[in-house]
DNA sequence: TCATGATTCAAACGTTTGTTTGAATCGTTC
DNA sequence: GAACGATTCAAACAAACGTTTGAATCATGA
């Protein structure tokens, strides 16, 4: 006995899945939703019918596993602020609060499993206009909460240098998230069995956060511990 | 009097400049061919004559930049290297044998000023069989020069270990150069002043050499200093 | 001045793109 | 079982895509 008919919302899932998977895989711009149709095996207009258009479904992908992970990531970091009982959590929390739950989702297919966090990593720095709109909405809340938490933590560290390794963590992160290819590239020896979500974690989270507690510059900001101007070529009359 | 013609190699060169800004802009499968020839004002089947194909074009645009960027990031280890008379070198050093090159270019507009260097970074995370083609070729010679560098500035550190640090590292740097939009996202403080390439790698070589030297897990790299199963809810009974 | 090769140009090529249409088919309710 | 809204379907839409063509135009040396 043979369905005819997909169970009703399902068309719709699928689609979601699929997009998901191929604006991975190839990109936005070069997914097609021709492309998206034929491999979820529903009709071409389904999407139109279901989303609106091209745009509106790239907006929900993000939107229905952002919302959830980002939720997470607040209430983990609650929890542990809950637990601290007013002490200063540890940059190695703080770090833990924004990786763990992406690490949960890993785990979980059914929450986009590592294609969404491969996804995600990539979006970051895809340009055009859509993306500009999705991310800032989906992270301003996230971003503000574990500011004002590392604040806490490393309160040695000016306020406009904390934002600079902020930058560069969810740098790291998002590339480290989007499992490059070019990981193959730094592979001069074998990871055998260390490239598992969770070992790439325990590596990152020490990396992060002596990145993040590094040493100023200077007491008054003002030079630089190494000398010389940065960029200038090193003495080659020397060599 | 206009000149009618431009001058030999000119419009070649007018191609690979504006095809260059339009690719950081909007990406390479958003980018039409009509795109790049109008803003170029050259004609359409310009594209095809001087280079064969559109990807063709994007591998010629990538080509020209990377060779010598990589060229001039070896040269600068070397000096350093020879300078050093057998001392193995700091790791602030290796880094800025790095991103000391790649400053340069943002100084010089004719070597593809910030614009490539955004495209670059943007790069790292197109997926897509364009990308994967040319990258690894381009940074292959780079990579195993500075892990060599870097296994002897950091000779406690293991080799699996030292490769995971260089890519978190590339990740840090990719999107630092792809000068993200999603940095605004972090930005709760202004950043008057601070933003200028100079000062952004001033901030950045701390971080990643703190990063690259943090203290290992363990001395047999068993246990992580951190209790408990990294991504377990901290305890919700205790809150 | 004329012939030659290199380059530019307008126009068209065949595909593919996102989107729309209107009829067919489904599950549900009366 | 008839009627209904929701959903699916094949087909077509105009627009944009990368590429090709053949004639026009250029610079150059004989």
């Amino acid at each position: 006995m043979i369905r005819k008919k997909q169970a009703p919302a399902e068309t719709r899932d699928r689609i979601l899945f699929t997009a998901e998977t191929l604006f991975m895989e190839r990109g936005y711009a070069a997914t097609s939703l021709r492309m998206i149709t034929a491999k979820a095996r529903v009709n071409l207009a389904a999407v139109n019918y279901h989303f609106g258009s091209k745009e509106a479904l790239i907006r929900e992908v993000f939107e229905r596993r952002l919302g959830p992970l980002n939720s997470a990531r607040i209430a983990y970091l609650d929890r542990l602020e809950a637990q601290a009982r007013g002490r200063a959590l540890s940059v190695e929390q703080i770090i833990e609060a924004i990786v763990a739950p992406a690490l949960q989702v890993t785990r979980n297919p059914l929450a986009g499993g590592a294609v969404f966090l491969r996804l995600l990593g990539r979006a970051f720095s895809e340009p055009g206009d859509t993306m500009r709109d999705i991310l800032p909405a989906q992270y301003r809340q996230v971003v503000v909460r574990f500011k004002e938490a590392l604040v806490q933590a490393l309160p040695q560290v000016p306020d406009q240098e904390l934002t600079w390794r902020m930058h560069f963590m969810f740098g790291a992160l998002s590339y480290t998230m989007a499992g490059n290819d070019a990981l193959k590239l730094v592979a001069t020896c074998n990871l055998d069995g260390g490239d598992e979500p969770e070992s790439i974690i325990r590596r990152l989270i020490p990396f992060l956060a002596s990145g993040l507690k590094a040493p100023l510059p200077g007491p008054n900001g003002k030079r630089s511990p190494q000398p010389g101007r940065i960029g200038s070529v090193p003495g080659r009359k020397a060599a």
